[in-house]
DNA sequence: GGTGTCATGTAAACAGTTACATGATTTT
DNA sequence: AAAATCATGTAACTGTTTACATGACACC
């Protein structure tokens, strides 16, 4: 239940509106949640409830009126509280590994498939985060200790993309061999 | 929504219970669902009703009559038929990420402890899988492309966990050097 | 005598996704 | 003229988790 935390770290960055979050979450790689519109107001309106944000309406004649969301004081605490709460292990949810358990089920050349279609799927999944890194995603830093900590984000998500392909060629030399 | 072919998957090699395939797919590392009660009875309804699976129900005295459940011809076909199915991307939840994104609302101490404790559950997810695969789990394999299978996969969730050691290594000399 | 395992199931709450609804403005 | 973007919100559905409920039998 952290998008409200998340929410609390990019207004950090500057005040905004619903409809820029969920593009900002969408786009991003490892803000893992879909960003639809039920989470984000729903998320604001919690955040607002507990003052943790403000936020200036702009009327607009027609339109729904905008609204601007700035983090307050007792809302950057908290941010920081969390940041600071025990880590939770990282979750993997590998579809594929559960289709491999009984891949025995398949002709050789179905496996070789198999494989072949998961690698597409990773290869597709680093182009996109590679294509994310030349836009300049993450919007603007601030100082060299954060920049490098959003570097070193991008990086992890490339290297567990990497390992997943290495290890396929792995399975492939050993599928192979036998 | 594929907990269904999992439970396919796992009666293929024996016919079980509910409470049996509960226990398997909680010990599970790779099924990654909790496995509690609503999902497993649920599941079992489903493929009952869609002529998946037949059971055999053994009345005892008091106690809930045990159901052992056994996959039928169209289970089987329908389990291959999903093991065939394009491969979705895996999907990670990295919440530590999220959290390290604003990591600099945090002091230089602070921070080496997050990652302290963050290395601390990699570390205690690693510890559990090894102790699954010494207790030889996921039981009976028959022949040894099936085997192999199995230690690949269990080979896969191993080094993505050390993929993540391995890149707190590089944070952590990154950080000390800037 | 208490704790744990076996064995089934239900209820309630929470989280997440998809789709609906509206309507102006900007781009193609 | 049509399509995409801006901007907010709601409704319905699906999935997941936690807790409740029952009761025998085995083990310490």
């Amino acid at each position: 239940m952290s998008i409200n935390h998340a929410i609390l770290g990019l207004l950090s960055s500057k005040p905004m509106t619903g409809y820029d979050l969920k593009k900002l979450i969408q786009e991003s790689s490892f803000m893992y949640w879909s960003g639809n519109n039920n989470q984000i107001y729903k998320a604001l309106v919690e955040l607002l409830d507990g003052g943790f944000v403000t936020n200036e309406i702009l009327h607009r004649e027609s339109s729904p009126s905008k609204k601007i969301y700035t983090v307050t004081p007792a809302g950057l605490a908290e941010l920081r509280q969390w940041v600071l709460s025990p880590p939770e292990p990282p979750e993997f949810k590998k579809t594929f590994l559960i289709q491999l358990a009984w891949g025995d089920l398949l002709h050789t050349d179905e496996l070789n498939a198999l494989l072949t279609g998961y690698e597409q799927e990773v290869r597709t999944q680093l182009l996109l985060l590679k294509g994310q890194a030349e836009r300049g995603d993450s919007a603007q830093e601030r100082n060299p200790r954060e920049s490098l900590l959003w570097k070193q984000i991008h990086s992890n998500l490339v290297s567990t993309y990497a390992n997943e392909l290495a290890w396929l060629e792995q399975l492939r030399q050993e599928l192979n061999l036998t």
